[in-house]
DNA sequence: ACTCGCTAGATTGTTGACAGTTGTCAGTTA
DNA sequence: TAACTGACAACTGTCAACAATCTAGCGAGT
């Protein structure tokens, strides 16, 4: 079945929009971890030619979700813990900076809108809607990247977010991890408010910190 | 003159082998940023067809070395000053996490070898070989990351060192920036040598931060 | 029964050709 | 002389076919 749509969006390149198409596939789940990918079955889904196809899997290559094995074919990208724990690390000092940065030059809005977010949490956690809560939590930490005025650091933090979701531990919240998460929210969103740039690298960095135990933890029970 | 070197090391794919070339010569400065990228002309240098040199493109494109329009071509990527100065942050922060995790971890032979590229540049500012300094710079700052045990940090790190290279503001380490460069180097190594996290981070940050300052005020002039 | 080698099918790697788009330049007109 | 139009050339985007490589299954030999 070729996707119709793909003709239509025609003006932005086809090997891109092939490319965010295999993305969405992989982080939806429907290849795993592991699973090899064929490109005649890719030519079938999208209606096109091998050529196109080759050249958006060379740049998810690129990104660190699938690998590449010569003459063999390509597979996605299997994350050992220890790979997602140095991640985190990283991902840690990246969201240190941006909200170092965004300490800096936040204005009203911008505060008003993180506190919205975090006020959003408190009440999805309290009408137990986890669903809800992991979307606003997602929100909120893109919002501070997108607003800390560096678009380097945005492409390298939402790529390793990206590389992150191929390790499906299920960050499950259990227990009081939302509560405990939110609690650190509040701190970051207030250290931002008072344009304290040390207080507020602090307390990003301190945060992913906080949810990289939180996922070893988990996926240690396991 | 197509490459017969390329034919002999088959074994690890030709977009692969395209694309280092391709990112030599860039970095080489045989392209200069703004130039646009020619792929019949590549098909000429490297005697393969546009195939595989077209996926090599879109594996450099990812990696920020290069910039695709639709329908116009692929353009060496062009960055203005204020880019260089947010790499220059992101690398900061990313540096001061390898330099932490290098504090912690590192053997009494890694800091041996660390403290002997100090005095390597010690005696080439003596010596006044500019030169060997710069390459002994770029020893000291690669095998700090490479030493850091996480290997996504490297690779981070490293695309964002291929991507300053585009920003020739020459880093000509005019004055006493040689002299001021290298004693940060060695409040670097001393830390890493005591073991001590917290001063290793903030010791790699202020220097890659006081780089910054260096190529900023330096581009300044011209 | 188990291992080794061979054959057949499938899949990747690469190529050359065709279609559509962009940019240029000569020629024309006000 | 300057601006506009149309055709030509160059290049990118895409495709279908060919060649090389790998995987799986089967049969022979130990």
């Amino acid at each position: 079945m070729p996707t119709p749509a793909i003709e239509l969006l025609k003006s932005r390149s086809l090997p891109m929009l092939i490319e965010e198409e295999i993305q969405r596939v992989i982080l939806g789940g429907e290849y795993a971890p592991g699973d090899r990918i064929n490109e005649k079955e890719l030519t079938l889904r999208f209606g096109t030619s091998r050529g196109p196809i080759r050249e958006a899997l060379r740049s998810l290559e690129a990104s660190g979700l699938i690998e590449q094995i010569p003459n063999r074919g390509v597979f996605v990208r299997r994350l050992t813990a220890d790979q997602a724990a140095q991640i985190y690390e990283v991902r840690a000092f990246l969201f240190a900076l941006a909200g170092r940065l965004l300490a800096i030059r936040a204005t009203d809005d911008e505060v008003a809108t993180l506190r919205g977010f975090v006020t959003a949490m408190d009440e999805a956690i309290a009408a137990g809607e986890t669903e809800r809560y992991l979307a606003e939590n997602f929100a909120l930490h893109e919002f501070i990247v997108a607003h800390a005025a560096n678009p380097i650091l945005a492409s390298q933090y939402l790529s390793l977010i990206k590389q992150l979701q191929l390790y499906r531990a299920r960050n499950l919240m259990v227990g009081r991890s939302m509560q405990e998460s939110n609690h650190e929210h509040h701190e970051m969103v207030e250290a931002i408010a008072a344009h304290d740039p040390d207080r507020a690298q602090a307390a990003h960095m301190a945060h992913v910190m906080s949810a990289k135990q939180r996922l070893l933890a988990g996926s240690n029970l396991a």
